[in-house]
DNA sequence: CATCGGCATTTTGCAGACAGTAGCCAGCAG
DNA sequence: CTGCTGGCTACTGTCTGCAAAATGCCGATG
């Protein structure tokens, strides 16, 4: 009888490897979002196979999806490219990305319950935490799960998916400044969570937006030295 | 120097066939918007490779990208299921849909030219001509047309490209009822583009906001009978 | 010296083959 | 009759092999 003292839960469903093509999909990812796979690079399919120790076929499927998520761009007969963002791109990525989460604080003010707001007030104070402790890796971590959970609260699954791709390749372009705010965006995040609480719809839409406006201007302030 | 006097554009590059797998998404992509393949059916690789002529390769990767943007259910080890729309999940569309069209419309206000207008109102007149001959299908695609144009007049490539996946599936979900509502829509059209030639960003975004949500209306009014 | 044509290499695109696994049915013990 | 177990089947996941297309180079030529 070997089943015979599993103590409840903590095994869900026996560790598995997954499908080889997820894994690979979430290694090219990690590699390009680290730039270790610089934006204009040619990836050789047979180069990143042999590198990753498997077959070509799980590799074409993984680029196949980084190409439909914007990641690469997929030239016929000729190769995969990792994405070049243009300035033009980003901007619009911000734009959409900020329409996005308005949306979402509004739908989170419209509906979130007690619980969740503590949870919100808990992870800012992780992340308030973080910053003063100079730990930016950390503090950029506590925001991506803070805006995340703003998303969840939203209750629109499919909002939080677009929200969740644009999001990270926004991450992406803007990582040299968004590692920089880290303390004013905190006071925003209260501030939104105030909002959100007192049911005021419109307040936390405008709030939402005004924070994510300010990584643009951050940006753009940036470009000039 | 050949490349010289290349009128620009207006180079279809020479008909070619294009990559398998693209030809397959898209007749796969037929099937399913038809209803010829209807939601939750298994689809077996090899046989849809035998039903169109291909290996199982690249059905496969048109299967991939039909999962990421959400057609089909890839089931590990188990295959490919049409998705099966829920209740919940076409409200939430819906919604999503709302916001980017609105946004659409509200930048295309902020920087439309007089030449873009004029093309608005040619498709908005031939969608009204289609109505009155009562050919429902030259309508409905004269509609996705003015919607994409009101899109491209928005100059995001990044908002356009979310719309079409989001528009797509919502013209799949709401077919039904999206072919009844034929005139009063193009009415909501004209006003758009005065609000648009009038450089009323708010407006337009209203007009948009409202112009969709009229489908939401319609198809819980069909609900109940 | 510049340019054009052809060749070789590289890399993708596609097809077929093999192994692993989930689901199912029959058979058997209780 | 019911519950379990063993094997079977069909499908997916992965790997290897082969042919076509594009690129870049090199030599030939005006």
């Amino acid at each position: 009888m070997l089943s015979q003292g599993l103590p409840q839960g903590a095994v869900p469903k026996l560790e598995r490897p997954g499908p080889l093509r997820d894994r690979v999909y979430e290694a090219l990812l990690e590699l390009i979002t680290t730039r270790a796979l610089q934006p204009g690079q040619h990836l050789v399919e047979s180069e990143l196979a042999g590198h990753l120790g498997v077959s070509r076929q799980p590799v074409r499927e993984a680029l196949q999806r980084l190409n439909t998520e914007g990641w690469v761009d997929l030239r016929p007969a000729q190769g995969a490219f990792v994405h070049e963002p243009t300035e033009e791109e980003a901007d619009q990525l911000l734009t959409v990305r900020t329409l996005l989460e308005a949306e979402a604080a509004r739908l989170a003010a419209a509906d979130a319950g007690s619980a969740g707001i503590a949870v919100l007030r808990e992870l800012c104070a992780e992340g308030e935490r973080a910053v003063d402790a100079d730990d930016v890796d950390a503090a950029v971590a506590m925001n991506a799960r803070f805006h995340a959970k703003v998303m969840e609260l939203a209750g629109n699954a499919v909002l939080a998916e677009l929200a969740a791709q644009v999001d990270r390749r926004v991450r992406w372009y803007y990582t040299p400044v968004a590692r920089q705010r880290g303390l004013t965006s905190w006071i925003e995040h209260r501030h939104l969570i105030d909002a959100i609480e007192a049911r005021d719809e419109l307040r936390a839409s405008l709030l939402m937006r005004e924070h994510t406006e300010h990584t643009r201007r951050s940006y753009h302030e940036r470009e000039k030295s």
